[in-house]
DNA sequence: GAGCACTGC
């Protein structure tokens, strides 16, 4: 590693427009907790409100949804559109007939933060007016008409109600994000809103006679057959709005039929971009290289530096940390911050903290940073330009991660965090000429996901015909065939690819992976349902152990602690049955706050995530009042594991795998060869016989949470997939 | 004996 004080330094050439305004995209995070409502604080808000770009055409954009069924907007980070165009529409008159504007989020803290904003500025008291709704958080009230959600949760109300009825508006907002549940989302509304159309159209030809649900045969698979009348004569036309960040409209307004789109200014300050002269070879070299350069020539400000993954981060951390040692004592006032999403929370909201006086914080980030979470203060962007993406191959039913060349969009995205407070540089890790040979923008995940779940909602939903279901963009042929096939092999679908009864619909309600529901499904019949509700809510979340570089070997021997010769699925029960106790012993001693901040440190001990083991909680409350409400028998199997591990094979009989005498496991559905994870516990014991819950690639094929099961259980407990040889 | 971007119901 060359000394940094030698000057030797990466070139860069500023960018041919020098201050060059980029568009940014992502929510915008707002402190919506402050408490004062004295008249100064609210004429603070108002006098903000009007100084938003969007304030300036507030009557056009009203007057755009009155005449547009249809509209989309585009607008840039702090334009204030998401804030703001609610409330025009409410004061525009579309919430009078009793309608909701409901509006989506891809994620759930923008959903609460957003929502908490706009109550205030209306100065009603959240829940009522204004309101939010999100899994496990229900902030609405009868009274609520401006209501946040993530769409995912939207997609769920329609299973519910197919016409989305209480809604007169649906803004779907970051829809350039382009998430499945996005795309599902569009499809639907467009349809939806079609239908609703149709259904006040015949309703006044009619003149106000009852009107009958007709399937018109136009060819989408999609009808509800019986609606009540008293429904069909309610029915507003839906108007829908699609908010993007994105470059260009065109895109959403072809999918919507030449639908209109307006412009809304954004407020961002100026931000340098940067190139090297030279392409890179070593991208971490050359990102500790300009780390240092920025450090030592240029002014104040924080440094974000965007990197692929944890082993990255944590590798640079300690390069950073050894080469400030060489630097004079005045130059080592530096704070180096890693930020990934499986770093415990307190180690996370460091980053949001102000540096020390004096002191430059720099922070080393994956993708969190580039729309999830908002740090301040950063004025300086490293980028890279890669960034892990998953990938999925339907075939091998493998998912890997791969790190792949960004966007445009994303590299806007990344060098748009350097403008939020003033103006910024962004030092792009490539030559100028490599941004040209970008892709516009990400390809949608929906092209490259396990799309099971995704055709189970829509099955619920009435889509029988999925490849002939109106997509943005259609997804990848063989994917959906081989998900159809999932289904069909769990029982979730008939021969005729309609939703089974009771076993689909049981399935499509329950929000898990299809896999998942069919196992608490089954475990009703095999006495262990108590059991596998802990064991799919744990499985649902990802990293429930956190361990330290610098405590490796201490937290392996506290980790095994828990362990289960059986596998990793009881061990996970262990986990949980072990927090549940711990926290069941201090709630009787103690106040229910002081014994979650007792059950934080216990996990702190173990070296579990508390925030995970947290989210499967939640996760298991959920589910447990969904199988009861579907009258499943909820019993348990008590200390024996054999009715848990034959139900795991019953339900992921697809994913079992023999030994073969190499010691690596042959998965018996698709001849796939792989490894058992070296964190399993089964690691080292050789089973014959396991099913495991994912295959994933990595430096090599691995099969992670693993369980031993008998052979001969799987001719018996599946037999529509394998039979025994004579 | 290896290493896991990020969401969401």
């Amino acid at each position: 590693m060359p000394s940094m004080a030698t000057g030797d330094r990466r070139n860069f050439n500023p960018n041919s427009n020098g201050t060059n305004k980029h568009p940014q995209f992502g929510p915008k995070l707002l402190n919506g907790d402050q408490k004062s409502d004295s008249f100064a604080r609210r004429q603070k808000i108002e006098q903000q409100r009007r100084s938003l770009p969007i304030a300036s055409v507030e009557k056009r954009l009203v007057e755009e949804v009155r005449k547009n069924d249809i509209l989309i907007i585009v607008g840039e980070t702090g334009s204030g559109k998401t804030t703001q165009l609610p409330q025009y529409l409410f004061n525009g008159g579309f919430c009078r007939d009793g309608g909701t504007i409901g509006i989506t989020q891809p994620r759930r803290v923008a959903a609460v933060t957003v929502a908490k904003r706009v109550a205030e500025e209306c100065g009603v008291e959240l829940g009522q007016k204004v309101g939010y709704s999100i899994r496990f958080e229900d902030m609405t009230s009868a009274s609520t008409r401006i209501k946040y959600m993530t769409d995912g949760l939207l997609l769920r109300e329609a299973l519910l109600d197919p016409y989305l009825s209480r809604y007169s508006v649906i803004v779907v907002d970051e829809a350039h994000e382009r998430t499945v549940q996005t795309d599902v989302l569009l499809g639907l509304l467009k349809d939806v809103q079609k239908k609703r159309s149709q259904k006040t159209l015949s309703e006044s030809n009619n003149n106000g006679t009852l009107v009958k649900e007709e399937n018109n045969g136009e060819g989408e698979g999609s009808s509800v057959s019986v609606v009540k009348p008293q429904l069909v004569r309610k029915l507003n036309p839906l108007k829908l709005i699609i908010m993007s960040a994105s470059l260009d409209a065109r895109g959403f307004s072809e999918y919507f039929g030449g639908a209109k789109a307006v412009h809304v200014q954004g407020r961002q300050f100026p931000v340098d971009i940067l190139y090297t002269t030279q392409p890179e070879t070593d991208c971490l070299d050359a990102a500790l290289v300009t780390i240092f350069q920025i450090h030592l020539e240029e002014g104040p400000g924080d440094i974000l530096v965007f990197l692929s993954g944890q082993e990255e981060i944590e590798s640079i951390e300690g390069l950073v940390r050894e080469n400030l040692k060489k630097l004079p004592e005045a130059n080592q006032k530096v704070l180096i911050l890693p930020l990934f999403s499986s770093l415990p929370s307190e180690k996370q909201m460091k980053v949001f903290a102000a540096a020390p006086v004096g002191f430059r914080k720099v922070i080393l980030a994956t993708n969190i940073a580039e729309t999830s979470v908002t740090i301040p203060g950063i004025k300086y962007v490293i980028d890279p330009g890669l960034v892990k993406v998953r990938s999925y191959s339907p075939d091998s039913g493998i998912e890997s991660l791969i790190v792949v060349k960004t966007s445009k969009a994303q590299a806007l995205q990344r060098s748009g965090r350097a403008g939020r407070e003033g103006a910024g540089k962004c030092f792009r890790l490539y030559p100028e000429s490599r941004f040209e040979g970008l892709d516009d923008s990400t390809i949608p995940e929906i092209k490259r996901c396990n799309l099971s779940n995704v055709i189970l909602q829509l099955s619920a939903l009435g889509v029988d015909d999925i490849l002939g279901f109106d997509f943005m963009e259609k997804p990848d042929r063989m994917a959906v065939i081989r998900s159809l096939e999932l289904l069909y092999l769990l029982g979730a679908l008939t021969d005729e690819k309609k939703l089974s009864d009771p076993i689909g619909h049981q399935m499509a309600r329950l929000p898990l992976e299809p896999n998942d529901s069919k196992a608490l499904i089954l475990a009703s019949q095999f006495d262990c349902l108590e059991e596998m509700l802990i064991v799919v809510a744990m499985l649902s979340v990802e990293s429930i152990f956190y361990a330290p570089r610098d405590k490796l070997e201490e937290s392996r021997t506290v980790i095994k602690s828990f362990s289960s010769p059986e596998g990793d699925h009881i061990t996970l029960l262990n986990v949980y049955r072990a927090s549940l106790e711990f926290l069941e012993k201090n709630k009787m001693e103690n106040s229910k706050e002081k014994a979650e901040k007792n059950l934080r440190k216990w996990c702190k001990d173990n070296f579990i995530n508390s925030r995970s083991l947290k989210h499967a909680r939640d996760i298991y409350i959920q589910i447990r009042e969904n199988v009861e409400r579907m009258g499943l028998k909820i019993s348990s199997c008590g200390d024996d594991m054999v009715p848990l591990r034959r139900c795991l094979a019953a339900a992921y009989f697809l994913n079992a795998a023999l030994k073969q005498p190499d010691g690596t496991y042959r998965v018996l559905a698709n001849g796939q060869i792989a490894e058992i994870h070296p964190t399993s516990v089964l690691r080292r014991a050789k089973s014959e016989c396991i099913i495991f819950y994912n295959l994933v690639q990595t430096t090599r094929n691995y099969v992670r949470n693993v369980t031993r099961i008998d052979y001969l259980w799987l001719a018996e407990l599946a037999p529509q997939c394998y039979a025994l040889k004579d």
